[in-house]
RNA sequence: GUGGUUGUAGCUCAGCUGGUUAGAGCGCUGGAUUGUGGUUCCAGAGGUCGCCGGUUCGAACCCGGUCUUCCACCCCA
């Protein structure tokens, strides 16, 4: 025996069981895109690095999945970058492709590609693979899917209120009550980091504000003195550590907070035409939160920023994320073309509804019927009924071989298969077949379409 | 990328301070049962103890490296 074969670290296999699952998923989410008025795209699984590296910040360039290029590559790298072992300076010499790292930057190319072809507002949904060349963790794998919805060439807000409701009703229909839809918006962290005069220092502003709930607030706080924001100027931002109260309650307190900066006043009519409207139409699975320590994507977002939490008492990170940016395709040189969009985490969405037991039986169900083989002559008996099956939409099959009955038997049992047909020299003298019910054994004898009509 | 953790039969795991032929349960195969599975009973197959090297008379066990698993950080779906 060879030596027993592996998969790369962060990949895994899929069971049957798995796959019908993860369709499931998949279809609803699917259908919501298609039902809120979006059309599919697809596109390649790797790009040209260019047009990857550099859009993720620096942490991102290094999670991206380098391809080598073919033939003898290193022929054309230089001999100084050899002998230094410089592999960053080697990289660009030796890789001329990347995998895809998410979809919305290849989603940006697209739409700088076929421009002419697109009629804006443009709104598509993409649901791929996407490769990070992350440490797995719990639900963190190097390949995931992501299943993307985005909108370009609109600014209205209306969009905004629409993808949270896109959000609620894939999550209704997935049966997933209690998620939280959290929701915050970079022109008030702007303005916040405005008001206490760390502006320049945005980035690290808010991402020591993000750890609020992992690190506390001495925790936010001392990262903050570290970054060189003053204690005068945190003690500006102090209501941010404690705050409570209803999202109607939150806006009034950051229009308080924000009154001398406009962009940050912008932000918060912004949250408030997106929370009251949503509110106002109500929904079903989700809530809408506003967070003001949310703070991801800050590399290409410019106006709403969403994540969605999982129910709580589930130990999972976001189940989706996204947000406005208003200039992504600006990147690629078209101007002036706004797009927000939203994400769903598949495989995080599996781990949730699989640790809630929220996935329906009908999902992983396969075979209903197995044909029971007694040799040739009964085989084909059986075939003529499997044939009628089919066309009646009945999953059926005949059993291949003419093996013992305990194996067959035995088969469908562990197929979880809910009916056999048995039928041998007795059935096929009267015509007839004998239906047995695996669940609770009892079995009968019908007519061709007598058994038709059970199914 | 940093720190920690894990690896023994198909699966879940025992295996004493290093000491002969490495065990259990479940699963698998065959039989009891030649048209009746899921229960029971009997028998059997299956492991270079993740991999490489070192220490030792002797290593699943100790040491080093490597890969893998999971966790925290970074970041993120």
């Amino acid at each position: 025996m060879a030596k027993k074969p592996g998969i790369p670290k962060g990949t895994r296999d899929f069971t049957p069981q798995e796959v019908n699952k993860r369709n499931y998923i998949m279809e609803t989410i699917k259908q919501q895109f298609q039902l809120y008025g979006f059309q599919p795209i697809e596109t390649p699984s790797f790009e040209n690095s260019e047009t990857l590296m550099g859009k993720y910040g620096d942490e991102g360039d290094r999670l991206i999945f380098k391809i080598l290029n073919s033939g003898d590559y290193l022929r054309k790298a230089s001999e100084e970058h050899l002998r230094s072992k410089d592999s960053n300076a080697l990289v660009s010499q030796i890789s001329e492709k990347a995998l895809r790292y998410d979809l919305t930057v290849p989603f940006a190319r697209y739409v700088v590609m076929h421009q002419n072809e697109i009629d804006l507002p443009f709104k598509r949904y993409q649901i791929q693979p996407v490769w990070r060349a992350d440490r797995p963790q719990k639900g963190r794998f190097r390949e995931f899917y992501q299943c993307d919805a985005d909108v370009v060439g609109s600014d209205s807000l209306w969009q905004e209120v629409e993808f949270v409701q896109l959000y609620d009703a894939v999550f209704n229909d997935l049966q997933l009550n209690g998620v939280t839809i959290k929701i915050n918006n970079r022109k008030v962290l702007a303005g916040l980091a405005e008001i206490i005069g760390a502006a320049d220092k945005l980035i690290d502003f808010t991402v020591a504000l993000d750890k609020l709930d992992k690190i506390g607030e001495e925790g936010v706080k001392n990262e903050m003195l570290q970054n060189g924001i003053s204690e005068a100027a945190i003690e500006k931002i102090q209501p941010l550590f404690s705050f409570e109260g209803s999202n109607q309650e939150r806006l009034e307190r950051l229009a308080v907070m924000l009154k001398d900066s406009e962009t940050g006043l912008q932000g918060v009519e912004e949250l408030k035409f997106i929370v009251e409207k949503v509110e106002k139409l109500g929904t079903k699975a989700a809530r809408i939160a506003i967070d003001v320590t949310l703070a991801r994507g800050l590399n290409y977002y410019t106006g709403a920023i969403f994540e969605v939490a999982a129910p709580k008492g589930v130990a999972m990170g976001s189940i989706g994320g996204g947000g406005r940016y208003d200039d992504l395709t600006g990147i690629f040189g078209l101007k002036g073309v706004s797009g927000v969009g939203i994400s769903f985490g598949l495989d995080r969405i599996y781990l949730v509804l699989e640790e809630l037991g929220l996935f329906p039986e009908s999902v992983v169900e396969q075979t209903k019927v197995l044909i029971l083989n007694f040799g040739e002559s009964e085989a084909f008996y059986g075939m003529q009924l499997l044939q009628d099956l089919r066309s009646a939409g009945v999953k059926a099959e005949l059993y291949p071989d003419a093996a013992k009955m305990k194996k067959q038997m035995n088969y469908a049992n562990k197929r979880d298969v809910p009916f056999v047909v048995l039928a041998g020299t007795q059935e096929m003298n009267d015509g007839t077949y004998t239906l047995k019910n695996m669940r609770n054994g009892e079995q009968e004898t019908l007519s061709l379409e007598g058994i038709l009509e059970k199914m």
